[in-house]
DNA sequence: ACTTGGCACTCGGACGTAGCGAGTGCCAGA
DNA sequence: TCTGGCACTCGCTACGTCCGAGTGCCAAGT
């Protein structure tokens, strides 16, 4: 009974805070909100929230504020996620179906998101490890130096130059090619250096040392550090209600979405499944702990191509968000799965 | 002779406002200048320095402060571009050394300048129009759909995918890759519309339509809004002086900063040699009135690829700033040149 | 024709005081 | 368990004062 009404005051509380970024008072609760009681008995409860630590107050006699474990307790029990309006999906729709290329579609969606959410948005690019391979290229630029492309059923391409040990005839490179894509093609590149591992040992040895150069090179470039493209949008938002949202400074957060290699860890931590929300301090990185990260997986049902979501301050309209960020996630899965 | 001191109290006053950020007065400057005169002349320069407008005081009975004409004078005329100091080349030299590919070379560029600067830094991707082909290839995906790939002296490579109206068969598309590499290969990207304009005609009529289409694809890729792509770094760097740096906010200044065509203008406009610096109000951007951009082309020798530069406030080290941006540059298009 | 010391003046910033009002905590009574 | 009442706290704003850096101007000196 009083339970039920106490988390009834904490979510007014939120609610309230966010949209007029003010500290509220029992006052202002009672008028905005059918609480049906008194002010008097909002102050109990509000006592009562501040001691489990739900909401504070910035100074003796003003209103009270959320904590970190208030907006946990709100995201988590108190609200649900906001689907988006009819036009605002047919807008999804018809600016990122408008998109031509993997690198269109990702421009298009993190700028989409962060004006969505007036947020800064944080998109990766489609992780190579977790795709599939649709082709492998070998391009001959000159006697001593193949370019290999590789295509994801992502649409991502990767590409790299390769210098040869020796010359490679370009009969030796098509049987090359033809073997590559015979092995990998349409298989998860995780999977890949196990498939080709016996490649140079399967090839006339003449050209083994080259075979094993490109090997080198392709694999080189399915596993290392190839996950950390991210795309980045809408960081003037930060700036927005600055002294308000960000205590110190914004400084500490910029410096942090500079670190992409950061930002991809706190990204990739989003759970397989629907959205992740981290709050302030239960960020792991010092500079982002004024900040909240929404973030989701995206990609085809089941197997995510990587992730994508905002960055913010704690003071913000999760279900919103929340709604903006899982819609955009379920769009551009399902243009990517369309192929693109 | 009196022009001559006023200069140099002009000078003075820039380098003791840039380096203290405070207003600069009379007396201050005698001490901390050789001028051989008394604060009281010092006085009467400053005065005549104002109302020709190369300074101002933010209120009576304040110091000086440069208006952005001063800084224009000191920049034409009352400074020379600062050099790095050895090791500060060995550093770049070691830093961008170690880069793999032109992404590589872009990123670690961008990074560089901007802990260089400490500003923030924009790299313009080698611009395909001012490159040369170095190679085309064309991979059938399937039987109606056909990637192409285009790889520039710059090392830059893009690709699109094209659906075929009809089926092609693999010799012809070996064919056609023979065709498109003995016409372009070599040449500047910008001539291709000429030289390839007749090729549907010179094909087999019934795989015209299908030349024509990729053809289409080629000729977008190659002239329509490719030198769109810039990178950037150091947006903390805005966020560490700023009250004093940015009189409003920095929002503006982060807005401009996100609509990268508008940076790509400004940033082509450095001229076609050395270093250009546009100053606060003389910049076309609304949102950069507070700022200055120094910028300047790089690539080889009398053919640009591409832009380089910074965005800082306009109370900045000037003469540092344009050395770094020119050595950086240099260091830039001699790696470029000598093969990625 | 410049330069210089002297001097009155201006004005922003720091400091202290006072009053206001939103908001609280607590208590006694319903 | 709720409510009205009441004393209290404390940040914010306004106001008055003072201080000092810095100026502009002037008359005298070189």
């Amino acid at each position: 009974m009083i339970e039920d009404r106490k988390l009834d005051v904490l979510r007014a509380i939120v609610e309230d805070y966010v949209s007029t970024n003010e500290p509220v008072g029992s006052k202002s609760l009672v008028e905005r909100h059918q609480l049906g009681v008194s002010p008097a008995t909002i102050r109990n409860d509000m006592a009562a929230l501040e001691d489990e630590g739900y909401i504070t107050q910035p100074h003796t006699s003003a209103g009270r504020v959320p904590t970190d474990k208030g907006y946990r307790l709100f995201v988590d029990k108190l609200s649900t996620v906001k689907p988006l309006s009819a036009p605002e999906r047919r807008a999804i729709e018809g600016f990122l179906g408008g998109a031509v290329g993997l690198d269109d579609v990702v421009n298009r969606t993190v700028r989409l998101l962060a004006q969505l959410t007036r947020q800064v948005a944080v998109v990766q690019y489609p992780s190579l490890s977790r795709s599939a391979v649709r082709h492998v290229e070998l391009v001959g630029l000159s006697e001593t130096r193949v370019m290999v492309v590789l295509i994801t059923d992502s649409g991502r391409v990767e590409q790299r130059i390769v210098e040869l040990p020796g010359v490679l005839r370009e009969d030796d490179l098509s049987d090359l090619r033809t073997r590559f894509n015979g092995r990998i093609a349409g298989h998860a590149l995780a999977d890949a250096p196990m498939l080709l591992s016996d490649l140079p040992e399967a090839v006339e040895p003449d050209v083994r040392a080259n075979v094993s150069a490109i090997l080198a090179t392709v694999l080189e470039t399915l596993v290392e550090h190839v996950d950390e493209r991210v795309v980045m949008a809408g960081t003037a938002n930060l700036a927005r209600g600055t002294a308000l949202d960000f205590p110190g400074s914004i400084h500490p957060v910029l410096e942090a979405l500079e670190e992409h290699v950061v930002l991809l860890r706190l990204f990739g931590e989003s759970g397989d499944r629907d959205v992740h929300v981290s709050i302030g301090g239960e960020n792991p990185h010092e500079g982002l702990h004024t900040a909240s990260i929404v973030s989701t997986g995206y990609g085809t049902e089941g197997t995510p191509f990587a992730s994508l979501g905002i960055v913010g301050p704690t003071r913000m309209d999760y279900p919103g968000t929340m709604g903006a960020v899982r819609a955009v996630a379920r769009y551009v899965g399902q243009i990517l799965a369309e192929g693109n």
